[in-house]
DNA sequence: CCCCAATAGTTAGCTGCCTAATCATCGGGG
DNA sequence: CCCCGATGATTAGGCAGCTAACTATTGGGG
């Protein structure tokens, strides 16, 4: 058979290759458009990355009979909105070297701890749970970037070592990594950084409410 | 044999009750420790949510010798992280109402549109891919919140419809939902909160330096 | 000196998100 | 009038994150 026709065949060696995030189908529509819907007509932009809108916030809190601040819900919102956005352009952006989010942030800080360190130790400094850990390394290891030794104080452990391809895959991507993140917040000031820095790390404190009880 | 002390069976019927998301169990450690590295001694701060540190971008940046802007690297790695932190918050959040963020998303914008929609629509709507909705709008109508009807005009479409349910739900959870949203910045004032919307927006915007090219 | 609670790591199963492939239908150009 | 590209929706497969449960080991108290 010709391996190009071949349907469910080709998923059968799961011979698909890793990570091959190229960016989505679903292309962007016009910059404003007339929505009509059953209660009003209105006018919704989609200029991007600014949904959603002050209007539906004040909309939604209104038809609940609710007297919260409709400014308040809708930074609360587009930080969730945004975050994910965030999310799935580093997603992206890591994909280039085939990586993950995941996988990166546990290399790097590997790197930064001088090449060891215990799973439990990553779980607790990547702020994820040792099952995920568990994932990441299982991957990395699998592409010879990490390797897994047994503890030699502690039976029970493990301990987790940069290899040296590991190593050599974190400075072939440096440059261009480090050069797209300063890009990426190369539209704000010095300051406007350092104030942007400061409100975030005060909205995250706060998204403790959400969680909280 | 006795309900409570059945080990692999409990699986069997799936009657895994969705959405239990309760914390984690790898409690926080101490606000401050002493972390012995092969390189160097260092203090390393775990003040809650301010976790990657300025020095560690400076190290990161110097060890591979770019010129590139420390600052401007925390800043964005911050937001990364800080996104995937208020994410996981916003997940532990709906699961009270038995929803995820995705599924909230969706039955609020179903609800915002008079009812009904397209999954194509809410795909582009909701900035999700069309699988995704399809993904969505299986598990919302397991549980009654949406049905799916076929198009009227076209003979591919199909309309998602909210539910007396959906509806129902929306308004249970309305007031804790919008409280909570409110408290989540209730660290900042309304000047600052303009601020942060205006800084938000624009290095959302400039994200797609991440996934560019 | 032994036992048991705490800890380290893994496994199983779930959800959300994605891409690529598939199937059905619409609709305009030759 | 028919055919083929465009579009709507689903399916299959993959990764990352989670919780809960399981196994093995450690180490302190009775």
């Amino acid at each position: 058979m010709t391996a190009r026709r071949t349907r469910y065949a080709a998923y059968g060696g799961s011979t698909r290759p890793p990570y091959t995030i190229t960016g989505t189908d679903t292309r962007r529509h016009l910059d404003t458009e007339i929505v009509s819907c059953h209660i009003c007509f209105m006018m919704k932009s989609v200029t991007n990355g600014e949904a959603p809108t002050l209007d539906q916030a004040r909309r939604q809190v209104e038809h609940y009979g609710l007297d919260a601040d409709p400014q308040a819900v809708l930074v609360a919102v587009r930080l969730i909105s945004a975050g994910a956005r965030v999310g799935r352009a580093a997603e992206v952006h890591f994909a280039r070297f085939g990586l993950s989010t995941g996988r990166y942030r546990l290399l790097a800080d590997l790197e930064d701890h001088g090449g060891e360190k215990s799973p439990s130790r990553l779980a607790a400094d990547l702020d994820v749970s040792r099952a995920t850990v568990t994932g990441l390394l299982d991957g990395l290891e699998r592409e010879g970037l990490v390797a897994r030794r047994p503890s030699a104080e502690d039976g029970r452990g493990t301990v987790a070592i940069l290899t040296a391809r590991g190593a050599q895959r974190l400075r072939d991507m440096a440059p261009e990594h480090f050069g797209r993140l300063e890009a990426m917040v190369g539209g704000l000031s010095v300051a406007e950084r350092t104030v942007f820095l400061d409100l975030l790390a005060r909205v995250v404190r706060g998204s403790e409410a959400l969680a909280d009880d």
